[in-house]
DNA sequence: AGGAACTGTATTCCTTGGAATCTATCACCA
DNA sequence: TGGTGATAGATTCCAAGGAATACAGTTCCT
């Protein structure tokens, strides 16, 4: 039986050091914090995109985000717009800067990951890590408890 | 080939995930936060042991786990004890207090981690998950960036 | 139309981690 | 043995996220 515990505990030390040493190299070579990046894919992902649908998809708070979209905006990376179907809300959009160094520090990202995971595990493993993980993040948001909608029928691996 | 970053982002959003949801759950059934549990599972296995110790398990700055053992140790779940080797340290020991919540709180941890992780993929492949997952953690602990055992840059004389 | 309930966002306060700094202690070696 | 650099940890300041709150705008119901 696996040991549940320990694959959680590994799980978050891998996050943990994974972050911190493509946040460090972002910053250093890019000047631009992880975090940030994230958003900015996102944002690019969508198009356009309210608050509160960055919120979901990086799975941090609305008022989180909120702040988050600040800090982006003041660096000129992204901007908010009108949302001419719903006045409480902006759409953000992504800045020509805000593309420009998302497109300069995607390669960097690519490079970091494969040193620590792309050149560790034969390319047949990483298939099925990248499956597993995907199945279990769609499941884990489609409970009620983490994202307040419906469930939906399990994945098939 | 796999898309690494998409795998980066999916093992990002699973790990907030849990955490949150583990965490939410400890606090509610035990008033234990995620990370207390994790630093009195820490002192519990090696019996006893210093802020460094703890900080390079845990991977979180020395600073950080000064504090983080503060709190613990306020909330009466773990000590310092004198170190009789080096007086620069103490030696941080588990209470029974921090035992008795600890063993309290584990089989909630299991449970939780059952319904997410256990209960999503069949064994095999859980196995396969955990021996991939613990090998790349061993790996990025392994590497001077991410463990500050290596020399430090140059200083600028 | 009028109001109650709900939504989307921003803001405030609190917690926690990182970086830098400070002190005490230790190890090493000339 | 004394001095220099390394090490352990505590502390201070700052960044970022969560919870609770405030409020404008929207939807729904009658």
């Amino acid at each position: 039986m696996t040991d549940l515990t320990q694959l959680f505990t590994d799980l978050v030390r891998l996050e943990t050091r994974l972050y911190n040493v493509l946040d460090a190299r972002l910053k250093a070579e890019h000047d631009l914090p992880l975090g940030q990046f994230e958003f900015l894919r996102v944002i690019q992902a969508r198009g356009t995109a309210r608050v509160f649908d960055l919120a979901h998809d990086i799975a941090i708070t609305v008022g989180a985000t909120s702040k988050a979209v600040d800090r982006i905006e003041a660096a000129g990376r992204c901007r908010r717009i009108a949302n001419p179907g719903d006045r409480r809300s902006s759409l953000v959009e992504i800045t020509p800067a805000g593309a420009e160094i998302l497109a300069a520090a995607t390669p960097t990202v690519e490079a970091e990951l494969n040193t620590w995971l792309g050149s560790v595990l034969p390319a047949e493993n990483l298939e099925q890590l990248a499956a597993m993980l995907s199945m279990l993040r769609q499941r884990a948001e489609i409970d009620p408890r983490t994202n307040g909608a419906e469930p939906k029928p399990a994945p098939e691996l």
